[in-house]
RNA sequence: AGGAAUGUAGCUCAGUUGGUUAGAGCAUCGUCUCGACAAGGCGAGGGUCGUCGGUUCGAAUCCGACCAUUCCUACCA
């Protein structure tokens, strides 16, 4: 028989569904759609891109087999400032800078390099068994979506939307482009505090005292601001400062801004590289002083001995000039969040410059409405307020960047620096009359990438063209999404479509948890404690896992501590796991919370548990041959073991349909789990080997018990397959058409739906009488230390006539799964002989000692048992015993804990009586 | 500073609207080649549900305070 191997049976089936065309929509059932968030076109999967697109494909194969016309619509951005570093990075490796190579050809660049490595993404994706439609794929960059991009632009600009002007913005000296807030991280760094003595002009030997984190900025001072109402500094107000290094007068000012109780309460003013200072200067009027070049190093505003240099050299000459002078104070050590660029990790600048912005009080507000409203919900329901609060505070929206790879802004400029807006230089001389001597120059600078990417849900349908497509498929159905993205591309995509489909992008938000490695940390490449999905699929030695931690680290001095902790927590490499179990992995973990730890040992579990599946298949497999199915099919099912284990199916179907509809994955995956294992296979398939075994048993029972196998295996194949749905297709493929759906791809099969007319309660009464009766059996034996296959005498004694019957009824069966020397029935009144005793429902089930059973362990058995029972006792009856409860708790539960003290007391009586027996031998 | 979330077994996490003895996986211990499966079977141990108070007949669950951790937003130069 063949063993499970994930990579024999996962990589046949991802072809042979997209030869048959299985990912296209097809049907006739309500559009069911989901966008995926476009990986960056020349990235790699990652963690958090395997899990969620396990889960979005879970979503979607399960609505696929629910019938709806299903489209997971494929795409890819171009990741401007990523992609764009990239490809400087290997240019640099050629010793060539992009401005050798000229705009045009740099662009060209990246698109070989984005062909080259395009399909890495895409292939992975493959691997991981995502259902997208491929054939429809699409590209922030290809023609249709530029189009896109320019007839949103252009029309946010004629509505007024959109204007240009010179502003403060992010700004990132290595890249030399203008970022978003969004863009820039702020983490607290050591630093110092300089406070600098800046002399009073006219006033000999007076100073005021001004602290900075950066003492540069010095350089573009115009005022030192107090508080008008602070004493100190009142008579000071509307004097003037002489400037050190510089020699120019600045004035001192009284404005709100300024705490006094905070440092000197004295503060330097710096319009043009500041964005409080900024306001202040807006206030009142002051001069904006930019000292810095796009390259971060200073330019000709700053003193001769100064310009060129890096502004951190600034810095430092600075301070050795001040403190020549004797200008400062004192320097304290200082904790300050400082800015870095999300891609580059360099410090931005606040910088003045001509930058394109996107207004977004209009936008926000209506985006604010649709989700009040309940047109959009998030879920889980409390991201909202991530939502709710970036949009109750929007900025306007930096969309320019001053970068080679994008979208061009479509406007151009002429000599007079008048601003055209048009699709080509064509249309706008046409349109504006420009004379042909007039000279038009195109605006070099490219949109974000997030412009773009905010349109997602109805460019890569084909908008604006009026497409089928886009009729049947939009709003979307759902957004899968992690929380850091919400305000970044979610609320950007919900103005957008608003604004220009008069409708939402989506009707859901799910917004997923962040992946952390097994200790909670979150992944990253510095820290070195980062997994490739790939490498859980296929396997990694230990070797290679180190080799890809430690390679090209930015910090060379971690290699050895990462290689140290690869080592210990990886001592034998990973296994080769297979897509299967990692899926199923990542939707156990998907329950709503915020992070989410990832363990391998969780995929060997969920390996584990595919491989149970996989050898239950084979049970069942050969159990049925192709050309007695008639008779199978036909059996009529009369035995409880197969009404109980159709009734258990029934319950997972609605556990798996309420999990699904409440996006709980982690709850979908465990109520599977737990049939499969804990009932399918652990009782239901050893209670036919009896049956089918069993010369006693007749031919009808026989084949009402392959029914029922396969039919149950088969549901279960479907149930599972959009989680794992490599090992589903491959076992559904093996079972004889004639038992199963009609369907050439599990794939495509219906997904099964609850009956409640196979639901039997009484079957199920039944059975979990006999799961109680052997676990107590089994009790006896496991703390008896009794070996599973030797004979024992077993005496049941104080049952009631229903156990007499369900006695009678499952002999055959406890016979098989307790393997008992002889099972007798005693009654209440018969003398039993010294025994080892265990309690199911009242019922004393009994195994004599002789030979067989250690005094002293029986006792122990015996008062542990007793133990909690009168635990359970005293509990039951300090409830009954308050008046309060009787009175004011629901008779129904006041009865039910009442049975429950009346069967406790007979227990417990019983137990007693057997403990003084032994005690008496 | 403001906002939000989390705290349940050694670890990672479930626990629907308050109502049996608070569950699972992994780890631990004992035991078993029993015809699907040692990637397994069978059995066992392990928890004052962060702390304190309140509401209630009854609280892991609802309310308040506190402690701890995490994230987001804004940062005082």
């Amino acid at each position: 028989m063949q063993k499970y191997t994930p990579k024999d049976i996962e990589e046949k089936w991802y072809k042979a569904w997209g030869k048959n065309n299985l990912f296209a929509p097809s049907g006739q059932g309500a559009p069911f759609s989901i966008a995926i968030p476009p990986p960056n076109v020349t990235g790699t999967l990652h963690m958090g891109h395997a899990f969620q697109h396990s889960i979005v494909d879970a979503l979607i194969r399960y609505q696929r087999m629910k019938g709806r016309k299903t489209l997971w619509q494929m795409g890819t951005d171009h990741a401007g400032i990523a992609t764009q570093m990239l490809v400087t990075e290997q240019l640099a490796k050629e010793n060539v800078s992009p401005s050798q190579l000229g705009r045009e050809q740099f662009i060209q660049r990246v698109w070989d390099w984005k062909e080259r490595s395009g399909k890495t993404i895409s292939n992975q994706l493959r691997k991981l068994g995502a259902s997208l439609h491929w054939d429809t794929e699409r590209f922030t960059m290809d023609a249709g979506l530029s189009n896109a991009v320019n007839e949103v632009f252009i029309k946010l600009y004629e509505d007024g939307l959109i204007y240009r002007g010179k502003r403060l913005v992010n700004w990132d000296p290595l890249l030399k482009t203008s970022l978003s807030d969004l863009e820039v991280e702020s983490k607290e760094e050591k630093g110092s505090l300089w406070h600098l003595r800046y002399p009073i002009a006219d006033l000999e030997g007076e100073f005021l005292v001004v602290a900075t984190t950066r003492p540069e900025t010095m350089l573009g001072d115009t005022a030192v601001a107090v508080n008008p109402e602070d004493t100190r500094y009142k008579k000071y107000i509307g004097k003037t400062i002489n400037l050190p290094i510089t020699q120019r007068k600045i004035q001192i000012i009284a404005d709100q801004y300024v705490d006094p109780d905070f440092g000197s309460g004295c503060v330097k003013i710096t319009p043009a590289h500041d964005f409080n200072d900024y306001d202040v200067g807006k206030r009142h009027g002051l001069e904006l002083i930019n000292i810095l070049n796009a390259n971060g190093t200073l330019n000709d505003q700053a003193p001769k001995a100064y310009e060129g240099l890096d502004r951190f050299d600034a810095r430092k000459k600075i301070v050795e000039e001040l403190s020549s002078l004797d200008l400062i104070e004192k320097i304290e050590d200082h904790i300050s969040a400082i800015p870095r660029g999300e891609r580059t990790g360099e410090i931005v600048e606040p910088f003045l410059s001509d930058q394109w912005f996107v207004s977004a009080d209009l936008l926000a507000e209506n985006a604010i409405k649709v989700v009040e409203n309940g047109e959009i919900d998030f879920l889980p329901k409390n991201t909202e307020n991530i939502y709710f609060a970036w949009m109750r505070n929007i900025q306007d929206w930096c969309i320019s960047r001053q970068l080679w790879w994008g979208h061009q802004i479509p406007a151009w400029h002429d000599q007079e620096k008048n601003i055209f807006v048009g699709r080509s230089e064509e249309e706008i001389r046409a349109k504006y009359s420009l004379a042909t001597n007039v000279n038009l120059d195109r605006d070099k600078d490219v949109l974000d990438t997030w412009f773009s990417s905010a349109l997602w849900t109805f460019s890569t349908l084909g908008w604006p063209e009026k497409t089928k497509e886009l009729k049947t498929f939009h709003p979307t159905s759902v957004m899968v999404t992690g929380h850091d993205i919400i305000s970044l591309w979610v609320s950007r995509m919900i103005m957008m479509s608003l604004y220009f489909l008069e409708e939402v992008p989506f009707k859901k938000v799910y917004v997923h948890g962040l992946i952390t490695d097994a200790n909670g940390q979150k992944m990253s490449k510095s820290k070195g404690n980062g997994l490739d999905p790939t490498d859980i699929i296929e396997g990694i030695s230990l070797k290679g896992l180190v080799k890809k931690r430690t390679s090209n680290l930015m910090q060379p001095k971690m290699s050895q501590k990462i290689e140290r902790n690869t080592i210990k927590e990886y001592p034998e490499g990973i296994s080769a796991y297979g897509t299967d179990p990692l899926r199923f992995t990542f939707q156990s973990l998907a329950s709503g919370s915020k992070s989410v730890s990832f363990d391998v040992k969780k995929v060997e579990g969920y390996r584990n548990f595919c491989n149970k599946l996989w050898n239950a298949g084979q049970y069942v497999l050969s159990k049925i041959e192709k050309k007695e199915s008639k008779p199978i099919l036909d059996a009529k099912i009369n035995l409880d073991v197969n009404k109980w284990i159709q009734s258990e199916l029934q319950a997972c179907i609605r556990a798996v349909d309420f999990a699904m509809e409440t996006f709980r994955f982690d709850l979908a995956v465990k109520a599977i789990y737990e049939f499969v294992w804990n009932e399918f296979c652990d009782w239901y398939l050893e209670l036919t080997k009896p049956v089918l075994q069993s010369d006693e048993s007749s031919d009808d029972e026989k084949n009402e018990t392959k029914k029922t196998l396969i039919t149950i295996i088969e549901s279960i194949l479907r149930l599972i397959h959009p989680f794992t749905p490599f090992i589903s297709e491959e076992i559904w493929q093996k079972i004889p058409r004639e038992y199963k759906e009609a369907a050439d791809y599990i794939m495509v099969a219906n997904y099964p739906i609850s009956d409640s007319t196979l639901t039997d309660e009484q079957a199920s009464k039944n059975i979990c009488w006999l799961k109680e009766t052997v676990t107590a059996i089994r009790n006896i034996r496991g703390e008896m230390d009794i070996s599973p296959v030797r004979k024992i005498p077993i005496i049941i004694s104080r049952g009631t006539e229903q156990d007499r019957l369900n006695l009678e009824k499952f002999e055959p069966l406890l016979k098989a799964l307790i393997v008992p020397e002889s099972i007798t029935w005693k009654e209440p009144e018969d003398h039993n002989p010294l025994a080892a005793t265990a309690i199911a429902g009242t019922m004393e089930l009994l195994v004599p000692m002789e030979n067989l059973i250690d005094k002293e362990s029986e006792l122990t058995r015996l008062s542990k048992e007793l133990t909690k029972k009168n635990k359970e006792f005293e509990a039951i009856k300090k409830k009954l015993d308050n008046p309060n409860f009787i009175d004011k708790a629901p008779k129904a539960i006041v009865e039910k804990e009442d049975l429950k003290r009346q069967r406790l007391d007979e227990v417990i009586k019983n137990l007693e009586h057997k403990k003084s027996q032994i005690l008496e031998i």
